[in-house]
RNA sequence: GGAAGGGUGGCAGAGCGGGCGAUUGCGGCGGUCUUGAAAACCGCUGGGGGUAUAGCGCCCUCCGUGGGUUCGAAUCCCACCCCUUCCGCCA
């Protein structure tokens, strides 16, 4: 959400924004409803100051001065009670437009309507050379018996799987070293909850519009989450932080749960593209400022790309093109690790920067020193997402006897053993 | 799930139809005093919105949430949510 003056005063940058984010938004509707609002609360607010200001005299008023001035005011109370809904309709329908305000793209961001239009950042690694056919994860892990999808199917349908023996062992061994890592950089860990209230979905601009990834409890009111940015982000919301606290640095944990409709097809092989998995999310809160914005920004990329270096993986960094951007996102990399089965650098990680977009919606603010109070910028990113990260790290580690080499920095977490294997 | 009690400002805790956006205490900020600090004393100290904007100001709204009664609701009524305690159940 952005803040109604701004849209106001810059409809020529909202406009463009929609148009770059392929975003359909009646912004003509909107600032119509805009000046609408305002103008029955000069009318409402005006008689509510005479109700209230002559209701004050009642009790000093006697006889039949009195009956009179009651009468006059229950004709008022009614009057206001035929404006009022006007003034709800028009509030509530403005609000509705104005979840549907993209923030305007950062320079950076180039323009464009899908990956191909991404802005290469940088590369680091070697991409792998074997001198044996290499194995794609599926049937490494199956030949190993540690990734188990067709009984994972028959548990509970499709993109589904089991991780099995040393298959558990790595997923967990990789959220604790990348939780280990985030916390020697002093990021606080939070395990949330995974079932959340829509309001925590609204206020991090998943809802309105992601309803349909969304696994949804009707029962109870309570929807799945699809990452732990949602509970973390939200975990101050409505909150009036102190300025001194900030930046807030969170490392959350949970599991994570998408129903992937609308990519019936698509990455269905193997363990890419799942139902549910488990990740380590960074989630950092910090002043309004861009550019403390975009110092953490590069900061939790940064995270994610030692992260990848230390598990020995190549990747790419690139900056997501605009079309490519949510409705809240201002700029946002995705890190892209080398997936050989994929012959392809492929999403592990997602850094995005919302400015106060998130923060307005979720009224999470801060006290600046001088008692102003002012909504707070919010960022994320992946710190490692598995089963999705298992995909290179047994990919480009295999041997050519089918066993996969533990990277050297995983392995404390994994007993000290240097590999798995048959 | 059942029963009882309760949700008020950063916190504690009054108010239970009309100058109450709210007594008071703590905390915080500023000042007096002091070499400095503490103590003491004095003053200030919620959010959102509208209007006017050079600035002051004026007005509306918010006492868990949503409805209702009333000229007027933090105060009365209804529903819901949450918390605490006891019972039941349970990982």
């Amino acid at each position: 959400m952005l803040d109604l003056g701004f849209i106001r005063a810059n409809p020529q940058l909202i406009r463009e924004a929609a148009h770059q984010k392929g975003v359909v938004l009646d912004l003509e509707r909107l600032l119509a409803l805009d000046g609408e609002r305002r103008g029955l609360l000069v009318q409402i607010e005006g008689m509510r100051a005479e109700r209230n200001r002559r209701s004050q005299e009642i009790p000093g008023l006697k006889g039949g001065g009195r009956a009179q001035s009651i009468r006059d005011l229950r004709e008022l109370g009614a009057e206001l009670d035929s404006l009022e809904p006007a003034l709800e309709r028009v509030e509530s329908e403005l609000e509705g437009l104005l979840l549907q305000v993209p923030s305007p793209p950062h320079p950076d961001v180039p323009p464009g309507f899908d990956e191909s239009a991404n802005l290469l950042v940088r590369r680091w690694g070697e991409l792998p050379a074997y001198d044996f056919a290499p194995a794609d994860h599926l049937t490494l892990g199956e030949r190993l018996g540690i990734i188990d999808v067709t009984r994972g199917v028959r548990l509970s349908g499709s993109r589904q799987y089991v991780l099995r023996g040393d298959g558990m062992l790595l997923e967990r061994a990789v959220m604790n070293f990348a939780l280990d890592r985030l916390l020697r950089k002093g990021f606080i860990p939070l395990s949330v909850p995974m079932l959340i209230r829509p309001e925590a979905m609204r206020g991090t601009g998943y809802f309105p519009g992601g309803e349909e990834q969304c696994y949804a409890i009707p029962r109870d009111d309570l929807f799945l989450i699809g990452t732990a940015e949602v509970p973390v982000t939200a975990y101050h919301a409505g909150e009036i932080l102190d300025a001194a606290d900030l930046p807030l640095r969170y490392a959350g944990f949970s599991g994570c749960f998408r129903r992937e409709a609308g990519a019936a097809g698509r990455d269905t092989a193997g363990i890419y593209r799942v139902h549910q998995f488990y990740k380590v999310e960074q989630v950092v809160i910090t002043r309004a400022d861009p550019e403390a914005s975009e110092r953490e920004h590069e900061l939790i990329t940064a995270n994610a790309e030692e992260l990848l270096q230390a598990l020995e993986l190549p990747y790419r960094v690139v900056v997501v093109c605009a079309g490519e951007m949510g409705l809240g996102q201002v700029k946002k990399y995705d890190v892209e690790t080398w997936m050989p089965s994929r012959n392809a650098y492929s999403e592990t990680h997602s850094a995005s920067m919302f400015y106060d977009f998130q923060a307005r919606r979720l009224r999470l603010r801060y006290r600046e020193a001088g008692g102003e109070v002012i909504h707070c910028h919010t960022l994320n990113n992946t710190a490692a997402a598995s089963p999705r990260i298992l995909i290179p790290l047994l990919e480009v580690h295999q041997e050519a006897d089918g066993s996969v080499r533990i990277p050297v920095a995983l392995r404390p977490y994994l007993d000290g053993r240097a590999s798995i294997g048959p």
